[in-house]
DNA sequence: TGTACATCAGTGAACGCGCGTTCACTGATGTAC
DNA sequence: TGTACATCAGTGAACGCGCGTTCACTGATGTAC
């Protein structure tokens, strides 16, 4: 079973990557193994080293992609700060929230991103600097590395907002929370475009 | 080894419970094993389930714990909103991020919590909403409802930042967030206190 | 066009290891006499 | 006070299982003649 067109094996790789990025999300790093991993994307586990270095390799492979289709989305976005508001209402939505496999990695695995290993974790940092810097680009007149800092500051309280959101128990509180982030974000872009530094005390 | 005065199982059983806690926040849920955890308490692997059910029956129990005790720690806050930024500041604070192992339970595990059983994520929200309770008592003026909705969007954004900085590999980017996440978290409060529902749009 | 062969993506069994859990046993202590 | 015994927290080996990883092998295909 061999020999395929140049292209077959790249198509498992891919095939790889994507069903290991659903299931991490789904399951957690730690919480998929290599063999269910490979059987998601249709194939046996004895195949996986023709692909990957070992799961520590597809770990950061498939957060770097992950984090690239995340940043290609913000390309259908509406034009400047419109743009960002549009985002955080999709990102803090119930859809979004009850939807794990297809979400934001940064919410399923943030905290056990912490937790990889230094390779893994400089890879998903630029990535995750990629997607900021793009909407970033979004605050008319703030100065670049002011910009950059206010919306990693605006994306680690959507982040925390979505992880409590799935966390509660109670279905009321859960959707309050959204909705209370969603107040929060517009909050926060306000506060972002009025003057540099503003250093409330 | 037995026959102890009556006391000697419950401190074993708390040493148990305080080093889970511990190696949790550090290694992950799914990183820890029942015989490392009770290594970690002095004691040998087949002595857990005289103490416990079940793994998920300790990971319920320390969290709990662990909650039940950050709760604790708030009644040496200031009085009123002041007990608040001074909890923020210490939230946020460098020192915090880079002690996981001592650290809130939610900035460590926050995610791996939203994958745990239904009863454990029960316990879990009951005790974050105790410490919420408290918090948002700080909030003069602002009815009980509306202020415990602020507070748990402020505290998701305080644990969403000390991941996030947790996550980052560039120091200096690291830092930075949690500066922003200070500001963000001051003009927030701010927000919560003026009055009733600000709907900015 | 037809046949022989080299290629190599994928198979599936096996490696040693640690997982969560069970259990027969130990032995220091509190209690009864 | 001294001895015999019951208690039971803790030990440590073992259970079946899935982990990450390795490897001898397969067999469909592209290529050479």
């Amino acid at each position: 079973m061999a020999r395929y067109d140049k292209e077959h094996k790249r198509l498992s790789r891919e095939r790889i990557i994507e069903a290991a990025g659903r299931r991490f999300k789904t399951d957690g790093i730690d919480g998929s193994g290599v063999a269910t991993l490979m059987k998601d994307a249709g194939l046996t586990n004895g195949a996986f080293y023709g692909h990957f270095e070992s799961k520590e390799d597809l770990v950061a492979t498939a957060l770097s992609e992950e984090l690239r289709r995340q940043r290609e989305v913000l390309t259908g976005l509406a034009p400047g700060t419109a743009g960002l508001e549009q985002f955080l209402r999709a990102y803090l939505s119930v859809e979004h929230r009850d939807d794990r496999s297809g979400g934001c990695p940064n919410a399923a695995l943030l905290d056990e991103i912490g937790r990889c290993a230094q390779d893994t974790r400089t890879s998903y940092s630029d990535g995750i600097l990629g997607i900021i810097d793009d909407l970033a680009a979004r605050l008319e007149g703030v100065p670049r590395r002011e910009a950059r800092v206010a919306l990693l500051g605006l994306f680690a309280s959507m982040v925390g907002t979505i992880q409590l959101s799935r966390a509660l128990t109670d279905r009321r509180m859960a959707n309050a929370v959204l909705e209370q982030g969603i107040q929060n974000g517009l909050v926060l872009i306000r506060s972002a475009l009025q003057g540099t530094k503003p250093r409330p005390r």
